[in-house]
DNA sequence: ATCACGACCTGGAGGC
DNA sequence: TGCCTCCAGGTCGTGA
């Protein structure tokens, strides 16, 4: 579900929760995901601290703890596929695959997540980076832009579909199934091609269409398939503005040609075969 | 090293 | 109604 602009969404409708004082943690015990439940102890460690800040970079959203006399720590969360972080009334009955809840006095934080792919880390704030969630991710596309040239630099030799590559978080962060669909339609490439065979012109108006389908997705609060909520419970409006993702059969917005649906590793991809030659 | 695939989970939709 | 199969916004370890 989540992807940058339903995580950036997320982390906005968070903002009120700023400046609340931990009073309680909870956890599940079950497994998330490689099968690694919360770190309960490192919650634990929480209670008594500030929510200073909310961050984000690629799908992971950052929540900064300060802490007195304890160094800043943060709150690394992943979505995965079915997760939420809702904030609600502290009285109200806890919601089927509930994992973690942070007491903030009249309300939760709350963390749901029927399949269970998603993350949930407590780390120093100094040693983030270090992380392995975070360690391998590329620049933010939307905090830090969109590069056709480093694209055009990270493509050269690769032998992977251009689908895989704008997947790739390493070489860009935030890019998921639905909106690497949308972009490859946008800037008119074939989900196919070989990434080495992007030219450098190809590669700017790739990564301009990555950033136009992103902000597009942000302007309507996220894409709300079947999970997507806000912090406040609230989907998104942008499944009625896709393109092509989801739309096999119909026509291509541009030309008119029945959109395509075909599998690239084991992933849904939607193109359209006239307008998306190259 | 790169790349495609299967595994990890649950629930909803559709066919019979 | 129930049962079955297929499908789903992500990531990681495996083996070719």
């Amino acid at each position: 579900m989540p992807e940058l602009p339903e995580v950036e969404t997320v982390r906005r409708t968070l903002a009120p929760a700023v400046g609340a004082t931990i009073a309680s943690a909870w956890d599940s015990g079950k497994p998330l995901h490689m099968r690694r439940k919360p770190p309960r102890a490192r919650l634990h460690a929480l209670v008594g601290g500030k929510i200073a800040g909310l961050r984000r970079h690629g799908k992971y959203l950052l929540i900064d703890i300060a802490h007195r006399g304890v160094e800043p720590t943060t709150l690394i969360v992943h979505l995965g596929m079915t997760g939420r972080l809702l904030v609600c009334p502290h009285a109200a009955p806890r919601a089927p695959h509930t994992h973690v809840v942070l007491g903030l006095g009249a309300r939760d934080l709350r963390f749901v997540d029927p399949r269970r792919f998603g993350q949930v880390d407590v780390v120093a704030t100094a040693a983030e980076r270090s992380h392995a969630a975070l360690a391998q991710l590329g620049p933010d596309a939307l905090v830090d832009g969109v590069d056709g040239d480093a694209l055009f630099a990270r493509s050269r030799g690769k032998e992977a579909t251009l689908k895989a590559f704008v997947l790739d978080q390493s070489v860009l962060a935030g890019v998921g199934n639905i909106y690497a669909s949308e972009a490859l339609w946008r800037a008119q490439l074939r989900p196919s091609t070989r990434a080495r065979r992007l030219t450098r012109a190809q590669a700017g108006q790739l990564a301009a269409a990555i950033e136009e389908v992103l902000r597009n997705a942000l302007d309507h609060n996220g894409t709300s398939l079947r999970d997507f909520v806000d912090a406040g419970g609230a989907e998104g409006t942008n499944a009625d503005y896709l393109w092509v993702y989801g739309r096999e059969g119909e026509p291509c917005p541009r030309c008119k040609t029945r959109i395509r649906r075909v599998v690239h590793q084991g992933r849904a991809t939607f193109y359209c075969p006239t307008c998306q030659r190259a």
